[in-house]
DNA sequence: TCCATTAGTTACTTTTAGGTTCCTATATGA
DNA sequence: TCATATAGGAACCTAAAAGTAACTAATGGA
């Protein structure tokens, strides 16, 4: 799911669903909250991420006013992202996701059809 | 993203990303806050969701214990969906999605990049 | 007798996402 | 003189997700 939605639905959980329900953008999204990052500090943060899926995600996230991208005319090449206002009004996703994440990582022993990696 | 997450990452948002960061789960999950539903009940909810899919989904948030899947011996077939507890604690995760979505809705003709539209 | 009903399964096809490799520009430092 | 560094783009290919159609079981009702 790359879309740059072009269309609201109706209901509001499925309108934030269609612009970050996706594995890559939310975790791209978190790795903006920290604030501005150049493409291959971003790259270094999101492990397993491809280059080619960092920069459609990306590109998809700029279009739909989430991410700023801002090139330097420099060389070698730097640019760099960081979240519009827009984008960092959806801090409370990843937050509540972070909070229920550690949550569920604390328990995760007492749950037999889960186990715990060290990558 | 169906996959019935086997594995911990060590981030926390990743670790629910994992679990939930897809589209069908999310939306599946938002029909399911609000009680028990059949499995056709939750189909009529979330547009455009094909059984394959909806029953995959199910299925894998089955096996990582978010529901509970109730099959009564009936004729026709009968079978329940609810959230169990960890399910559940999900809540706060779609609750401030439709609460970004809402207020995203409200603002979205001030932005030029999206269109409302009526389905 | 035959149709409708429900929650699937299976097989098959199409669509989408993602992976991989190779290519580029040019200032800097070795 | 030559490798290095950076942020991609293009082409190609595979894998994963999703769509579609057909099939099933057993009962109740027309």
């Amino acid at each position: 799911m790359i879309p740059t939605s072009k269309e609201l639905p109706l209901c509001p959980v499925a309108t934030t669903v269609g612009l970050i329900g996706n594995k890559w953008k939310l975790l791209i999204l978190q790795g903006l909250l920290t604030g501005v990052k150049r493409f291959g500090e971003l790259r270094k943060g999101i492990p397993d991420i491809s280059q080619k899926v960092l920069t459609q995600n990306l590109r998809a996230m700029e279009e739909d006013g989430i991410v700023i991208r801002k090139v330097f005319a420099e060389v070698p090449p730097r640019v760099e992202y960081q979240l519009s206002e827009l984008g960092d009004s959806l801090r409370p996703i990843i937050s509540v996701m972070e909070v229920w994440g550690l949550n569920y990582q604390k328990n995760a022993n007492t749950l037999e059809h889960t186990k715990q990696v060290t990558s």
